[in-house]
RNA sequence: GGGUCCGUGUCCGAGUGGCCAAAGGAAACUGGCUGUAAACCAGUCGGCUCAGCCUACGGGGGUUCGAAUCCCUCCGGGCCCA
């Protein structure tokens, strides 16, 4: 793996030039974290066979701190994820059966991959992924209360933002099981002390509670001081979360939402967050995040910025290859004219947007618009279809369609082979004849 | 176990026998202005064979010419009491 490009000299500036501490236990941090040899942990959520870009902060700082000589260990909650946090408006959550518990871990971990370094050639700093269901499940309640409860009081519990907020809303209380959570991720603290020395905790800014809890056991039981740290809250311009898209969250797994798509997600972002998201994402140094700022500044349409980013980002997630192709289809799509586009070129642009083939018979026959556009997931509904065309909304081939009796046939093919629909200002769809 | 309140469209939230595909807000989508940005303005926002029909107000059953609204029951949730 790379060594730290991006770092400033000490790792602790770096993090702070990043706005990447949010609150932080450690009165030095820099003494702590500039030496490197620290193992630290952080917690993920195994709910799904694949991480969204809300984990993207955590996986780069992560990946910060790996390569900055520390140690790291992602954590699934096998365990704490059958129970979920008091925190959100999280519902009641299934308890995951061990085959889609085993299934997701190994979806989550070639993702992880992607970030830190799990062999051993990276020596002591070599990252580990365990599942705390490995502890959890086979704890006893007798020995748990024994041991970790007693160190508790129901009162600082009680106090706990995540907590109290669930007792100030009328409407629903909180479950024993949930409330317990916070003491279940401390446990997970203590473990990974006693068993890998692990001797600091990384979690978004709403995991603060829960991680001193694990702090403050640690200190308990050990006697040793170990740390917390929080990172920011990954926001949009109006305040609400990062990482969702029409379809819900933005995944890293490609066969939910392509390159392509990724890529599209970050070229749009808000201008003033471009910055933001350049230092939490990008290993660039901060010197050079901000010269691109100024860029963007100066000829907001070039967008160099949003480029930067969209680009840097799919590397990490999907590979060079893939960022390299996902940047030319929209090169391709949004720089310059559709009608420049011939068949060769609309062939690559096609392995990255939708593209839905059609048997050429049925365009001889010619095919409603309506049918076509629903049946490519570009609208949801025929109602749906409808309302776009009559808005104007819909364009074949860079054209806008104007009857909701419109039809494709053979002559809408460019080269034989491909018809470019479009919704909207950025949604693209290909049909092509197979 | 007893009492009581509640369960509405993607979310929040009105509606308490017909005028209800259901107010209002948010989100979202489209158009305009732009730069594949933001803000702003306008329209749309259950489905379909679209001036009509179908499906929907936690599930099932019932009363009624007619129910999201009334009754029964089941499920789920809050609060209080035991």
């Amino acid at each position: 793996m790379a060594t730290y490009d991006g770092a400033m000299e000490r790792l602790s500036d770096d993090l702070a030039a990043r706005g990447l501490i949010h609150q932080s236990t450690d009165p030095d941090l820099a003494a702590t974290l500039d030496g490197g040899g620290v193992t630290f942990y952080i917690g993920f959520d195994p709910t799904a066979d694949s991480l969204h870009l809300g984990n993207l902060l955590q996986l780069c700082t992560m990946r910060r701190l790996q390569l900055a000589g520390h140690r790291p260990i992602a954590l699934a909650g096998g365990g704490t994820g059958m129970i979920g946090d008091p925190g959100g408006r999280s519902e009641e959550r299934n308890l995951l059966d061990d085959a889609q518990l085993a299934v997701n871990l190994e979806g989550i971990k070639a993702q992880l991959g992607r970030f830190l370094d799990f062999t051993d050639a990276a020596g002591p700093t070599q990252a580990l992924l365990l599942d705390n269901g490995a502890w959890l499940r086979s704890l006893s309640m007798i020995e748990f209360l024994r041991d970790t409860g007693k160190h508790f009081t129901v009162n600082e519990m009680v106090a706990k933002d995540s907590v109290r907020s669930r007792f100030e809303r009328p409407d629903q209380g909180i479950s024993y099981t949930e409330f317990n959570y916070m003491l279940l991720q401390a446990y997970d603290f203590l473990q990974l002390h006693l068993e890998h020395g692990c001797a600091l905790q990384l979690g978004g800014s709403d995991q603060w509670g829960n991680i001193t809890m694990g702090t403050s056991l640690v200190r308990k039981v050990t006697g040793n001081i170990v740390h917390a740290m929080t990172l920011p809250l990954v926001l949009k311009a109006d305040g609400t979360k990062f990482g969702k898209s029409v379809g819900g969250a933005v995944w890293l797994d490609r066969t939910k939402t392509s390159p392509y798509e990724l890529y599209q997600f970050l070229i749009n972002v808000e201008d003033e967050m471009v910055g933001t998201y350049l230092r939490y994402f990008s290993f660039r140094q901060v010197a050079e995040i901000e010269a691109l700022e100024a860029a963007q500044l100066e000829d907001p349409g070039a967008r160099v910025a949003h480029k930067a980013l969209a680009a840097e980002v799919v590397q990490l997630v999907h590979g060079a290859d893939d960022a390299a192709r996902a940047e030319a289809a929209s090169q391709a799509l949004f720089a310059g004219s559709l009608a420049s586009l011939d068949g060769t070129s609309l062939a690559q642009v096609s392995s990255e947007v939708g593209t839905t083939s059609i048997a050429r018979a049925e365009l001889e026959a010619g095919l409603a618009l309506l049918e076509v556009l629903a049946s490519t997931g570009l609208v949801a509904s025929k109602g749906e279809a409808r309302r776009a065309v009559d808005q104007g909304g819909v364009s074949v081939n860079d054209v806008k369609v104007t009857s909701i009796d419109a039809t494709i046939t053979e002559g809408d093919l460019i080269d034989e082979r491909f018809v470019v629909l479009r919704k909207g200002k950025r949604q693209y769809h290909l049909l092509e004849v197979r």
